[in-house]
DNA sequence: GCCCAGAGAATTGTGCACAATGTTGCGCGC
DNA sequence: GCGCGCAACATTGTGCACAATTCTCTGGGC
């Protein structure tokens, strides 16, 4: 089984939606690794995902420089794009930024949160709960960090929820790619208070809070620790 | 005098340099729009600027990509880049995120100040003092610009610095595009203050005080003023 | 004078063949 | 067995011709 046919199997693990532009072709690319679906190291050469997809060679290429700005693949030249696979700096860096982005987010948000908002935030944890309960972790993490984008995206500065959308897929890869020594007990919870503090626009104690959160995240992650990947990954740090 | 021909006469107003990739046709379009020598509105067309960098359609695709995705030109389907005019709304969002992410690499950069930092950003301030008495004010509201991209590239956090760099780049299309009520009198004054904090390590105090240089900036434009740009400006290029 | 239709122009997206470049692997000499 | 060189391979970048789409402008009908 070669190389090509392999990722389209990849592309198809759902049934093949239809993809007409480079923005379907993102979207999908996206969620595939942010699911993990495509593993860190994974080639992505043009030509296999023009047949993947069934678009031309632009909108690829297109769609993989957009991932490669948001960090979530690496172009090495003259060889091709790979699944980023951060590395500790990284992976500190990004938590330091989510850590200052997500204080002004929450800052704005907790200053002007309305009924409506607070309800959407309510319903994001209540089905990650419910989620949980039933033994779905995936979705269930996906939802906890559907949490953080849908705060940033409610604290009405689009700007700052785009980062933090970015963000949040690169934690994603992070989580998977370093050992997590406390599960993600801690979530819930602090997602619970954080949205109470926000009711009641105290404004201070929410910000310390998301803080908080964000960092009690990196401290369960080893961060010197890294997952065993595949073979390819080596050769992506090593030319890196 | 068509359109192509002019186009290339713009990207020459400095001596023409070699270009033989993506990197190069960013770097040189992201100045140009920075610098106010492409106007916002202003028509990038493909083949213009195939024939201006003496590079393939795919390099420039690729160069206008990533400028669309930081904001500074947008894509009108099937019509093509335009150099972006961001609106009041735009603007406001810039600032709120400004605020929220340099008051991050303020906080971190005033915790780690070392003396040789200081010194950089003293420099920096120098030159633009200097370049503002000569009267060069274009190079001196650049410089303006470098401290705080300086400031958080020092903080040593990339993901923040890649952050400011891209908003105080967007700050400049704003601050040109809508009526600036106080001049830039200012900002030399704050910038020494702040580093003054810094390298004291008065962290509460360099935060707060970058928070409000990065409001009073705001607040001396008028938002609700924009210059008679974009549309116009679209037509009078095309046509002329 | 005004409105609508249709031709024309401009520009992006596609497909194909080929060039450029870096990688891989194999065989050869030692 | 080991290093070296060379050739085949894989992949991206380019050029050209053409399709598709959308705006623009002109002209006829009223």
């Amino acid at each position: 089984m070669n190389q090509k046919t392999r990722l389209v199997g990849v592309m198809n693990q759902r049934n093949r939606p239809k993809i007409d532009d480079a923005e379907g072709a993102y979207q999908h690319l996206f969620d595939a690794i942010v699911d993990q679906r495509l593993l860190p190291g994974t080639k992505l050469t043009e030509l296999a995902l023009v047949e993947a997809f069934g678009i031309g060679r632009r909108m690829v290429a297109a769609a993989l420089q957009r991932l490669s700005w948001e960090k979530l693949v690496v172009f090495i030249p003259n060889r091709g794009a790979y699944v980023a696979a951060p590395d500790a700096d990284e992976a500190r860096q990004v938590f330091a930024a989510r850590i200052a982005i997500e204080a002004g987010t929450t800052e704005a948000f907790a200053r002007a949160a309305d009924a409506a908002s607070i309800a959407r935030l309510r319903d994001n944890v209540r089905q990650e709960h419910q989620l949980r309960h039933e033994g779905h972790m995936r979705e269930a993490i996906h939802l906890s960090g559907g949490f953080h984008t849908l705060m940033a995206e409610l604290s009405g500065n689009a700007v700052l929820a785009d980062q933090v959308r970015l963000l949040v897929a690169r934690t994603s890869l992070i989580v998977n790619l370093f050992e997590n020594q406390l599960g993600l007990a801690g979530w819930h919870d602090h997602h619970e208070d954080l949205i109470a503090h926000c009711e009641k626009h105290e404004v201070e104690e929410a910000v310390f809070l998301m803080r908080d959160h964000i960092a009690e995240i990196r401290d369960a992650l080893a961060l010197d620790r890294r997952r065993p990947v595949s073979f390819d990954m080596v050769r992506v740090f090593a030319t890196r």
